[in-house]
RNA sequence: GACCCCUUCGUCUAGUGGCCUAGGACUCCAGGUUUUCAUCCUGGCAACACGGGUUCGAGUCCCGUAGGGGUCGCCA
């Protein structure tokens, strides 16, 4: 049997996280077995479902790679097959109506379980078992005729040919309902593994309050698809060994539902942004700079590209986030950058920092050539011939250029920013702060 | 409240009766390298929820307690 698993969101603009990996993990099963992953639209909120949402949840899955086979299912389209498989229960005595509640909002199908203890293993907690008597029949077919949930989702797993559900653990109360459904409609019933839910910083599920619920979220905090792919995958499952940071090929290869975690995982940012950081690092030089030209369009910055490339190269390495790169190069491009008010307190406003100020501009403006070897070359010398120490004339000037005291190296910065800039930002540090 | 489930460092986890004086990763701290900043390297802090069994031996099996979560809709 081939295996077929699934992802069956509602479109309504926003992915949540927690859905999300759902996501990935029926798509990591459907690899790793060679099987099918495929997608249905649970489109029947009309009010939300609207094309840019299913935009975005299309966007938001080929951001993560998940690529789906064949086309997907919209479920607006099987209202009838739904319909017609309530009224088939009917008839077999297996479903019955009831103004349920007697509140008088007409007469509403009602499945009826069948009286008999439950029982299924599921792929991750093993054997679950449910009491006759603790579970009660459900409603189908809502009183203004619409399809329930339950009686959807079941029929379009039949008719997708779905072997493997893999869901999130809200779901397994339902399973129950579900398994006593199919068993109506004469299916063979899937494969069902529940996946423990993740949690906030608080320990608490996420909610769309927390922010960082939805995957756009994680996106514009700046991080990669592939890293969040590979973090995403580590909260609740491990390969077995000590390897984290891996491959898509080397996931799939060693996933297993029975290395799942059957209980719930805190999203820890920290580790993420390290993880991000290390997948930034391995980007391709291109890819880095595409990133990172976006960025500066975002953040309505204008650069020349061959100049913005030079800087990048040189921000590249100490990035953890694609949001980083702005601020950090943001002092290259603009002469209105700020000075960080803790950096000029502790190392600027000190005595002889003026004079080494001016000394340094001095010995800039008559080099020959100004580029990082001969910054560094000169700064070297000046350093042996005044006494001072390397911290006593590097950090002022690195402030004095960018306004910061963490930075690239400061020679190849000094390089990039040329001697134009750099001589006139000596000048109005030294203006500014130090008269 | 009822039903179901869960419980190893702060966090993600390894561990399937002896290899565990419990391993890795992130975070944090301390040293070192870099005569700037960051990186990097080395080291350190830090956990089997609790109580009973079973066993020669339990983080690993059983029972109980506590704590946590999920579900109890004509939502999905």
């Amino acid at each position: 049997m081939r295996v077929r698993t699934r992802f069956a969101p509602s479109p309504t603009g926003n992915v949540h996280i927690g859905n999300m990996r759902a996501a990935i993990y029926n798509w990591l099963y459907a690899r790793h077995m060679g099987g099918e992953f495929v997608l249905r639209v649970e489109d029947t909120d009309i009010e939300r479902s609207t094309p840019e949402a299913i935009r975005t949840l299309l966007d938001a899955m080929d951001w993560l790679g998940l690529d789906v086979d064949g086309e997907p299912l919209y479920q607006t389209t099987r209202q009838k097959a739904h319909l017609e498989a309530a009224e088939m229960l009917l008839e077999k005595g297996l479903a019955y109506k009831e103004d349920k509640g007697g509140k008088g909002q007409g007469e509403c199908v009602i499945f009826r379980m069948p009286g008999t203890d439950s029982s299924f293993v599921d792929g991750i907690k093993g054997r679950m078992t449910k009491k006759a008597e603790n579970m009660q029949d459900f409603v189908i077919v809502r009183s203004n005729g619409t399809p329930v949930f339950h009686l959807a989702n079941v029929l379009d797993d039949i008719e997708q040919g779905i072997t493997h559900v893999i869901r999130g653990d809200d779901h397994v109360e339902n399973t129950f309902r579900h398994i006593a459904l199919y068993e109506a409609l004469g299916a063979e019933i899937p494969n069902f593994s529940h996946l423990p839910m993740i949690v906030n910083k608080q320990g608490k599920p996420y909610s769309k309050r927390d922010g960082d619920a939805f995957v756009g979220d994680f996106r514009e905090k700046g991080f990669l698809g592939d890293a969040l792919f590979n973090y995403l995958t580590l909260l609740g499952w491990s390969p077995g060994d000590d390897r984290e940071i891996m491959t898509r090929e080397e996931i799939i290869e060693s996933f297993s539902l029975e290395r799942c975690q059957s209980s719930a995982a805190q999203v820890d940012m920290k580790k993420l942004t390290w993880m991000n950081g290390e997948y930034m690092l391995k980007l391709p030089l291109d890819d880095f700079n595409a990133l990172a030209f976006h960025a500066l369009e975002d953040a309505g910055l204008e650069a020349d590209p061959a100049y913005a490339k030079q800087i990048f190269k040189l921000v590249r390495e100490r990035v953890k986030t694609v949001t980083d790169i702005v601020p950090m190069v943001g002092y290259f491009l603009t002469e209105e950058f700020e000075y960080d008010e803790k950096a000029v307190r502790k190392k600027l406003q000190k005595d002889g920092v003026v004079d080494t100020l001016t000394q340094v501009k001095e010995i800039f403006e008559n080099l020959d050539v100004f580029d990082e070897a001969s910054t560094d070359k000169a700064l070297h010398e000046f350093v042996e011939s005044s006494g001072l120490g390397f911290g006593a004339v590097m950090a002022p000037t690195r402030i004095a250029v960018s306004g910061v005291q963490s930075g690239p190296d400061l020679f190849p910065l000094l390089g990039i920013l040329g001697r134009e800039r750099v001589v006139a930002r000596m000048n109005r540090t030294i203006e500014q702060f130090l008269n």
